[in-house]
DNA sequence: CTGTTAGCGCATTCAT
DNA sequence: ATGAATGCGCTAACAG
């Protein structure tokens, strides 16, 4: 070691810097809060060197407790595991850091109960506001924050009966862009592939206007204000859409649920294996995957199935532009993650600094990225 | 709104609670802190149903700033990018959780610089303790800290000068077994790839271990205690090892860097040329990446210049396997990431309750997992 | 068993 | 321009 270990190192108090430079605790205070015109050069000084000297830190949480703000808030994450969620905390952190914000973070590992605990543990701390990345729908599980007062912002889904700022994808003008860019080049089976989503208002505008597409009423509108909830098909279930003989399918994925994947995927090899020649464009099925880990499973299981060159026989198109997606040439629609994270702090720093305008939604848009996969 | 929306919600205090239910502060802090045993079942039930009707939750900060401790670790990540951060992350938060234990996550996003300020800030907010996946490799960065008398406990990396727990993988072993299994497997070429490793620990012994097995007199050991410094070549230099013929190198991939990513790939590019026939496994490389960065950035390369079929021409092995490995075949060594998140926060845990032995290391093993693209 | 008192470290009146 | 006093919400002696 190169220092000297100290006894027990206890942290330099306000007071003890007060009485290291010789003044009253008011002065250092005013030091620590920028209030230097009203300090003699001469205080000044010697508060600086004490400050130096005794290696001071100011205690936050003594502060938050005295002024009433932390300049903590709290991030609650669904599901870590998601490359989406990651990137997004990439954007909050980053602007955290440049609004002198504080980011708790906290992950529900797609578990409601968690997420309700987490919400709680998040008020005791006074967080000042909370961004959430929503697991549960209820209005009620936000309750501890949402009803509390503080201040909430949505990111990537809204939950129902809860009224605040939300920023996500423009999640109808993405899977419309994704449908056309199938029809477009040619595919004219395809299927929507995608987690179960009653529950979860993005899956369901994506859903909604992949179908909308399909069905040839697929206008160029951006997505509704509050959006309309709509019925979700169940796992496995799905409709046929028509524009001009094209087929357009749903297929729910429960990826927590090990046997219904399993039954999704065999009715998917069903289709595939009957979709004959593989040379026949017209005769290739493509494979919308409503996000990262929807395409994960498909590109794994079909690549099992079919082999290295599975992409010969499916196409594959996926919301969320995953690392592996440029290596294994599967195109894909990305969203603006980093932005989303960014803004979301912006607005919250903006409600916690009193700002009171009505909710505000911010869409931003995805990028399509074409690649090999879905050529011909 | 469902929800009538009140004035100015200010939380409740205890005072509140005790008012509430005629009795004195003290009694709601013994029910709080669990003390059930001297409160009589008669004002033990006034007091639940008070704290229910108010919704109280006691403030955090200010228990936090009576009593010296918050239940509050940082966590300070040198980058979020490379899955093994989240890996770890998600150890980290589980474990957390399970100890009661907040974490205060921060992004050094590669920056030394952020390393410092995050320290300092999370100093600030009296931390109990610090887990560490180092940027810097300074002592004095950790200063904030270490002598602050605040336990560290580091992830994956040491620094050198600051002795703490650490944990992380058993580099040594690891490197050794991804070595063996490419000589297993017949190859004579094998290219290790890692980013500058005169900074990092880990990169440091991966290298070592693995120039030593290819010069032959790689022993079975294990990690010695501290690990010695090594000096490290400069990047774009490699070694040629010896056993029967085989050849190792090590080539160096600064990903920060653009420029010398183009020219180290270059080499290797150029090495891979000279290889002579790709049917004759003799004569086809094999590339050892140090982690998944490095593997990734490799693949794309790879895939770019020899296109989908590229494994023909080159074996890929990497340490980390990240998600991709699976899909294109990539064999790789598995880092037990998530237990590594979980005994670092117990370490630390156990510092914070005072433990006193010495500074202990936990190299955890790693596990090979054989794909198609290290056979032949 | 229960309440009173005295701070934890700091920001803020209010005097000086 | 400076300092003394008061209290944020809570816990921990110390009495009753």
């Amino acid at each position: 070691m190169s220092t000297t270990p100290q006894a027990t190192p206890r942290r330099a108090t306000i007071t003890d810097v007060a009485r290291e430079a010789g003044t009253g605790k008011t002065s250092i205070s005013r030091y620590l809060n920028g209030e230097m015109s009203v300090l003699s050069p001469e205080l000044r000084a010697r508060i600086e060197a004490a400050i130096a000297r005794l290696d001071y830190q100011p205690n936050q949480m003594a502060r938050g407790l005295k002024r009433g703000r932390n300049r903590l808030i709290g991030m609650l994450l669904a599901d870590l595991t998601n490359p989406y969620t990651v990137e997004v905390l990439q954007g909050v952190e980053a602007a955290c850091h440049a609004l002198g914000l504080m980011p708790l973070i906290c992950h529900a590992a797609n578990e409601v109960e968690m997420e309700r605990r987490y919400l709680q543990l998040l008020t005791t701390y006074r967080v000042e506001g909370v961004i959430v990345n929503a697991l549960g729908v209820r209005e009620e599980t936000l309750r501890p924050v949402g009803s509390g007062g503080i201040p909430v912002v949505l990111v990537d889904r809204m939950v129902d009966g809860l009224v605040t700022d939300m920023v996500g994808l423009d999640n109808r003008a993405a899977a419309e862009l994704g449908a056309r860019h199938l029809l477009d080049n040619g595919f004219d089976d395809i299927w929507f592939v995608v987690q179960p989503f009653e529950q979860v208002s993005s899956r369901q505008l994506r859903e909604a206007a992949f179908r909308e597409v399909m069905s040839g009423q697929g206008g160029k509108g951006h997505e509704g204000g509050t959006g309309g909830k709509r019925e979700g098909g169940r796992a496995g279930s799905n409709r046929d859409g028509s524009e001009g003989g094209v087929r357009g399918h749903t297929l729910v994925l429960n990826l927590g649920d090990q046997a219904a994947v399993e039954r999704a995927l065999a009715e998917l090899d069903h289709a595939i294996d009957a979709s004959g020649n593989p040379t026949r464009t017209a005769g290739r099925i493509a494979l919308f995957a409503a996000n990262a880990p929807v395409a994960l499973c498909l590109a794994l299981h079909l690549k099992a199935r079919y082999g290295a060159d599975w992409q010969a026989r499916v196409a594959l198109l996926s919301i969320d532009d995953p690392e592996w997606a440029e290596l294994t040439g599967v195109t894909a629609i990305r969203q603006p993650t980093y932005e989303i994270g960014y803004r979301a702090v912006e607005f919250l720093h903006e409600r916690i600094e009193g700002v009171q305008t009505t909710a505000r939604d911010c869409l931003l848009p995805g990028e399509l990225i074409v690649r090999a996969s879905t050529l011909r």
